[in-house]
DNA sequence: TTGAGTGCAAATCCTTTGCAGGCGG
DNA sequence: CCGCCTGCAAAGGATTTGCACTCAA
C-alpha cells in the first residue's frame, strides 16, 4: 500500500466516524506518515506546519493529535519529559519499544515478541483487557555520555 | 530493619552527600514508608503533610522529591497522566513494573523477572548502560469498568 | 445552511524559580 | 555565623478552553 493510499484509509476511518476532513487533518496525517520513524511532540509537528505552506495554530495541532490518538491512529508516548511523544499506530505490526538515552534524549526502538508474550500473560492473569504497552529502559548511551558534540544526533 | 532504622539509614545517606537534615525532608521520607505501596503524586505528598501539623509548602514538597529522584530515593513514575508519581525505591528488589487501569487509574504493581532480564539483553545489545526500567501495560480493568461504584477503590 | 472545526488569546494545570528571611551544622 | 533551605509569590512550560468566525458536508 502506498503512502497515498494509507492516508486515504485513515480519512475515511475519521469520515465513518462523522468527522469532517479539513486540510488541517490531512496535513497533519500526512506528517505522520512522512515521519514515521520519528517520535515527535506536539511542538515538533506544530513547527513542521510553520515552516511549510500549510501552517495551522497551536491549538489545533494540539486537538488534532488528541483527537487521533482517540481513533487509535497516533499512540502517545511517555519519556520522562514534560511533554508527550506521538507516533503512527501500524495495527499491522507487533508493539515496539523503546530505549531512552538519558543523556542526549535520543530513542531507540525495539521490537521484542517474548515481551509482548509476557505482557499478555500478566494482564490476563490480572484479568486487564490490554489497550497499549510499552516498555522503556531509561540509560545512558555510551558514545553520546563521551562525546557531547554528537549531541541530539546520534 | 525497621521502618525507622530504613529512615535513619536514608538520612544518612543525604547527610553523606552534604545535604541538611530539615524537619521537611524527615518528614517526607516518613511519608514515604508509611505508603510504601502507594504511587503518589507531589500533590498527594502535599496533602498528606497539610491535613498534618507537619504542612510545609507546594514548592518545597517539590524541591525534596526532585532531590530525593536523584539522590535515588525515589523513583519518578510515568503513567501516562499531566503530573509524575513517585514511590521509594528498594534497592534490595528487583524493578517491579505496573498495569494502569485507562477506567480508574487504579495500578497494579508486578515483579516479573523474565521481563528485567530481557530489558538486560536488550539494553547490553545496544550497549546501553541501564539506570531504569519500566514496563507498563496499559488496560481496562473489567470489574470497575462494569461498577463505577468502585472506581478509585478496587 | 449549519454545526463541527479553527484561530486567537486567555486560562489552567503542574512545576520551577527569585528573593528575603530562617535555621542546621 | 555562614550559607543551605524554606515559604511565598511570581514565572514558566505544556496543554486546554471560550468565543466568534469559517468552511466542509
Amino acid at each position: 500500500m502506498t503512502a497515498d493510499d494509507k492516508t486515504e484509509e485513515l480519512l475515511q476511518r475519521l469520515r465513518e466516524k462523522g468527522f469532517r476532513i479539513t486540510s488541517q487533518r490531512e496535513t497533519v496525517i500526512k506528517i505522520f506518515q512522512e515521519n514515521k520513524e520519528k517520535h515527535m511532540s506536539a511542538e515538533d509537528v506544530f513547527e513542521i506546519l510553520s515552516r511549510s505552506n500549510e501552517a495551522i495554530s497551536l491549538a489545533t495541532t494540539y486537538r488534532t493529535l488528541r483527537m487521533l490518538v482517540d481513533m487509535n491512529v497516533l499512540r502517545e508516548l511517555d519519556f520522562a519529559e514534560t511533554h508527550k511523544h506521538y507516533e503512527l499506530v501500524d495495527e499491522d505490526e507487533a508493539p515496539h519499544h523503546h530505549i531512552i538515552c538519558l543523556d542526549c534524549n535520543h530513542t531507540i526502538e525495539f521490537e521484542n515478541e517474548e515481551i509482548n508474550e509476557l505482557g499478555r500473560k500478566i494482564a490476563e492473569k490480572y484479568n486487564v483487557e490490554v489497550v497499549d504497552m510499552q516498555f522503556q529502559i531509561f540509560g545512558k548511551c555510551p558514545t553520546v555520555a563521551k562525546d557531547d558534540s554528537r549531541k541530539h544526533r546520534h
